[in-house]
DNA sequence: AAGCCCTGCAACCGCGTCTGG
DNA sequence: CCCAGACGCGGTTGCAGGGCT
């Protein structure tokens, strides 16, 4: 029998579905996840909504100027490598710093290329200017190569940019400064990468295991209640929210009689 | 007030790469 | 070494919302 594959925008209960079944079981193999989680879409739409939207640590809202000025740089430096680029912002996609790209950075620097003390085109090779930035922002450690290598794997051994991961770090205050609220905000710091053990549950080797410590529970859960919130499904959950706590393991079985509850 | 157009974003698709048998 | 399956990435599309006429 042929189970049909749904598409299109992914409802509150399919997104509480997939997050309470990867908190659960992981996500080892997101070709397997759909039949696992009773979820009807394809193992790549699931990757994609978790990796894009869903994620703990997915930061959303507008991007602020630095990060903006930052995408524009490493995109001189790597090209349309988004997966390169999102490496080094924190919190932002592949998928949202490519749109971004697409509809306001190029735009920008299409217009700034008319004045003549602004960068070139996007296009451009000429990697100068953003070795210069990258030599102020890394002046810290003179030793860090900077090398012209453009189209090198991504292992960060052979990152051409290497120094990058010094302003990776300077980075991550800016954005903590300038996350706007309007969207989902996720209630953790970078401090609250724990989250990632707790979600991946006992898959050690899950590709977005971020170390091994142990989760602050209570992190979670705030994460978990807010998400909620942010689905529109806090209603429901009013039913059983006086249960939280009881529970001793599980954030994720009030989510789950969430979604158990919705689906009826 | 209604219709049209534009913009931005989420999601899909196809291809290249990686990995295990 | 080869092949098949799974994953990841980048390009593209479609839709929804907002602004303009």
């Amino acid at each position: 029998m042929i189970t049909k594959v749904k598409r299109g925008p992914w409802s509150p209960e399919e997104d509480l579905k997939l997050i309470s079944f990867i908190q659960k079981f992981g996500h080892e193999n997101w070709r397997s996840l759909p039949k696992q989680s009773g979820l009807l879409r394809c193992g790549k739409s699931c990757r994609l909504r978790w990796i894009n939207y869903l994620r703990p640590d997915v930061k959303r809202g507008n991007f602020s100027v630095e990060e903006e000025e930052m995408i524009i740089k490493l995109h001189q430096s790597y090209g349309n490598k988004w997966s390169k680029i999102a490496s080094k912002l924190p919190g932002r996609t592949d998928n949202e710093i490519k749109n971004v790209w697409h509809t306001h950075l190029k735009k920008r620097l299409v217009k700034s290329s008319a004045s003549p003390d602004e960068p070139a085109s996007p296009c451009s090779s000429d990697k100068t200017q953003v070795e210069d930035c990258l030599k102020i922002k890394t002046s810290h450690d003179s030793t860090t190569p900077v090398s012209s290598g453009g189209s090198n794997n991504s292992n960060q051994e052979d990152d051409p940019n290497l120094g990058l991961v010094f302003e990776y770090n300077e980075f991550n205050d800016i954005i903590q400064e300038v996350d706007k609220p309007d969207l989902l905000e996720i209630p953790f710091d970078d401090s609250g990468l724990d989250i990632w053990s707790f979600l991946d549950g006992p898959n050690e080797n899950s590709s977005v295991s971020r170390g091994g410590e142990e989760c602050d529970e209570d992190e979670v859960k705030k994460w978990l209640k807010h998400l909620e919130s942010e689905l529109g499904l806090e209603e429901d959950d009013n039913q059983h929210q006086h249960k939280e706590g009881t529970e001793d393991k599980d954030s994720s079985s009030s989510l789950l009689k969430t979604y158990e509850l919705m689906i009826h």
